[in-house]
DNA sequence: CCGGGCGGGTTTACGGTGTAAACAGCGGTG
DNA sequence: CACCGCTGTTTACACCGTAAACCCGCCCGG
């Protein structure tokens, strides 16, 4: 017989497969409801199974971990300018987080090594960046800088409702907390106000 | 006989003793290794113990978050100006995270409620907000934003060290990765530009 | 003086976790 | 055909958070 398979058995696991489903059951079920268990039967077998392609779970979130930032290379064209491609980077990001909710706060702890799965995006930004005036440390530091701002602002989105919603001085500060377009002003005022206090020193 | 003990007796569990040890473990052994029972051992005392004070793990992290925001409002005085306020008040938090450096991830899911327990200094910054001429909610927005970059810039710091020390386009961006005098640099020049563009639009 | 409740601390137990180790079947090669 | 290496399964262990039962010393009403 061809390599068809006669019976519908299942295709075999791969790490391309296991990082798959683990990226789906932790936007599924969050980041602290994964279990290899559940990671198992999200892909039909025994979670020891999963050993087979990936040394121990910490070492599978990192590859979780890169297979996120590696969808920050697609999506729409990046500006050539330094300020839209910063910014297309920042955006890209956000849809990420939306994307994969639970997921993302992995990108915390990021390995640094990591970093190499963006590296199409990240070469773009820094030619930009060159061109734009920036010299090489500046440059590094500008995105660095907008990376760990929108990846920040994400991960501190504060959680509970406001309780008191009158006559306290904090009023102004916990209001709308948790309304999501306020939300979006708020990232968009700061990375603006970045943006604009990052423009290299002019040299006329 | 008086309330002197006459055996060294442990004196009794507290909700503020409880709290102590627990961010105490949690500085010692990372957040991962903070355990009921680890905590119990700390305190001389059975893991269960603990539940007569606190009604659950979650809980009493809570109540560690509040205490450390707590200690937001001690330190040299907070200048009267907005800018000089936001970066005392970020100068403050870096404190805080070298003082609890497991601990201060838990400030990543603040619970919104526990802001209350910094009310002395967000008050004293909202009120020079106002002095520097921001409107209520610019100033909430410009404060949220200054908290949020602080923290979260704090819980983004990459974590293994720069493997491709040569010839690729990442150089820049991985080099110097792990230098603490270089992330202090970064920091610097990052809430610089926030603050710089955070500034209110002006009235002439 | 006593007895009883009760509050703080301990013991035991349960279901869940990550993963080490032994095992089972199956395909390809001598 | 015998064997071996891969892949997946089973079993087992130490540890986790916490519910429930228990135990004991102190305080208070009679």
């Amino acid at each position: 017989m061809a390599s068809v398979n006669p019976s519908p058995a299942r295709e075999p696991l791969t790490r391309r497969r296991v990082l798959s489903a683990a990226l789906d059951v932790i936007d599924r079920d969050g980041l602290d409801g994964f279990t290899m268990r559940r990671l198992g039967a999200a892909l039909g077998v025994e979670a020891m199974a999963v050993y087979r392609h990936v040394p121990s779970k910490a070492a599978l979130l990192d590859g979780v971990i890169e297979a996120m930032l590696a969808e920050l290379n697609v999506g729409d064209p990046m500006p050539a300018d330094w300020r839209g491609a910063l910014s297309t980077l920042a955006r890209r990001h956000r849809a990420l987080e939306r994307r994969h909710p639970g997921a993302y706060a992995l990108l915390a702890g990021m390995p640094a090594a990591a970093y190499a799965a963006a590296r199409p995006v990240v070469a773009d930004i820094l030619s930009s960046l060159a061109e734009g005036g920036f010299a090489g440390r500046d440059a590094a530091r500008a995105l660095r800088l907008v990376v760990r701002f929108t990846i920040g602002f994400a991960l501190t989105r504060p959680s509970g409702d406001v309780p008191p919603p009158h006559s306290d001085p904090l009023g102004p500060v916990l209001a709308g907390l948790a309304d999501p377009a306020e939300e979006d002003r708020l990232f968009e005022v700061g990375l603006a106000a970045l943006l604009d206090g990052l423009a290299p020193a002019e040299v006329p």
